[in-house]
Parts: C-alpha cells; structure tokens; sequence
DNA sequence: TCTAAGATGATATTAATTTTCATTTTCAAT
DNA sequence: ATTGAAAATGAAAATTAATATCATCTTAGA
C-alpha cells in the first residue's frame, strides 16, 4: 500500500492510533497544506473558519499537534513569538534564515552542514534524531 | 577603558543606556554569574532570594532581560520547556546537544559549522549575525 | 440500528511572562 | 549635603498562548 498523500498519511496515522475521521480533520488538513508557510495556530483557524465556520480553536490547536506527531507539520518557535507551523511532506529538511529586522524567514539546504551535525552528536556519543539551525541576521532588502 | 569583568559590562551597558546601578542589579548579576548554567528565571529568584531575600521575581525577570540585551546572557527555549538563561562571558560560542530522553544539555563547539553556517548566510543574501543550532537526540547515557 | 469511544466546541484553567502602579531609590545638579 | 526628576523596585494584576475540562455530538464497528 502506497501513501502518496498527506491526506492518506494522515488517515493512516489517524486509523493506527484508533482515532476517527471527522470532516474537521480534513478541513484543517486541506487548508494547513494549502496556506502559506509558517502559520500560526490563530491564522489557521481564521482560514479554516472560512470552509467551515463552525469550527473551534481548540480543534484545530489539537489537530495541529497530531500533525506535528504523524511528522506532517513542523512547529517553529522563533524568540518570544507565538509558534508557528510548517507543513512537511515530501521535502529535504531545511534550516531557516531569519531577519532581525523584517522578521521574514528564508529556507536553505546545506548537506554538507547536515553531515557535519550527524558528525558532531557521534562524537560526543549522541545518537542524532533531529535538529534545528536558525541563523539569524540582516536580509538582503532590509541591509 | 578595558571592560573585563562581567559586572564592568553591565555597570557599562547601565549607564549607557541612562539606567541606574541598583543593589538588586549587584545581587542577580553575581547569583547568576555563581549558579550553575541554563537557570530558570525562577531558580535564579530562589538563589538571589538567599542573599536579599526582600528581592521581587519582576526584577529577576527585567534584569535577565537586561543580561541578554547587554550580551551578557542568553536564553534558551527548547520545546515547551520554560526558558533557560545561559551567563555568557568571554567564551566561544557553542551549540547543544539535547538528550531526548533524559532532557541533559551538552555543549559542544566546531568551527568548521561556524564557518560554514556563515557562508551559507552570505550566500542567501544574509548578513549572518547570531545562530542557534541544536542536536536532538539519545545520549550515550540513556542508549 | 445501536452503542461505546472518540471528537468537538465553548469555556475554564494553567503557567509563564509582562505590565501596572504606588513607593522607594538613585544620581546629577545645585 | 540637599533636592528633585527620573528610574527601579516589589506586589499584584493583566496578558498571552497553550492546554484541559466537560457536556454534547459524531463516528464506526458490532
């Protein structure tokens, strides 16, 4: 059986935990996979609202953190901001430029820098599961 | 003028910035400079409280603020864990491994990853400024 | 269809951080 | 040293995001 989608990982991960499928889930889905990147729980719910207007926060906060679980979405915390959410699916891990100053996130690959991390945890004894680089600086439109 | 200590830091940023020397700024400055590193802001109250135990957690909490706008601390936030501060004084900068299971913190230091994590920010247009990179994962311990 | 378990939505709670404000303290100008 | 304006403090309140509660509704398997 192949899982192509984010929808059928996500209906698969549902059905293995013994949860259920509700017409909820596939509205927070569709608009998490459709919105723009880095979404707060707030913007979502204000987008999903728009399909589905009787839809509460807290529904849409807890299946967040089931997407966060079932490795379809990536929480980001920067600073003192209030978490925001990354679809993932499908793609290389990324790390994340910052501005200091507009706030604007840029994504960037670096396999040599991954390599070198994985390096890094094994010589210290750590077996490596994931990580997380921010560089924060000045982004070109703003220097 | 030579600025060694960390207290001649701060007395420096103090009045720069037109702000006043305080016997509470003294207190925190030299509990968290003595305590052991990645100290909650309410640990960091409990320890200063022995020494004047009049001091208010408010002030704790500006002053850390203070210790981080000066360079003096920074804060870590991993997770949902409360934030940490960090005294930071006259060390290279290093980055964290962070036990998944037992929660343990390590440092660790590669310039090869510094230098490359510079590149990368020039590479994209970004005036590279501070970076936070952190490993997750099992430590030797807990494997 | 029926029913037990899960999901939802509204609200309350939690917990950390930040703000407010009356009072006290600092420090530069006298 | 005294004064006074501005800043700092401490206690308490407010804010904020994240999470829990719970009555009701929905799902999905028997």
């Amino acid at each position: 059986m192949t899982m192509n989608t984010p929808r059928e990982i996500f209906a698969n991960y549902i059905s293995k935990q013994g949860l259920r499928n509700t017409q909820q889930r596939d509205d927070i889905l569709a608009a998490f996979f459709s919105s723009e990147k880095h979404i707060t729980v707030e913007e979502l719910f204000s987008v999903v609202k728009t399909k589905n207007p009787a839809i509460g926060y807290a529904t849409v906060h807890r299946n967040l953190n089931l997407l966060c679980e079932c490795g379809l979405a990536d929480e980001i915390k920067i600073g003192k901001q209030k978490a925001r959410y990354e679809p993932k699916f499908g793609q290389k891990h990324h790390d994340h430029l910052i501005c200091l100053r507009c706030g604007k996130f840029t994504e960037v690959i670096n396999s040599k820098i991954e390599k070198l991390q994985d390096k890094l945890a094994e010589e210290n004894g750590f077996m490596p599961v994931r990580h997380k680089l921010e560089i924060y600086g000045i982004c070109r439109e703003c220097r």
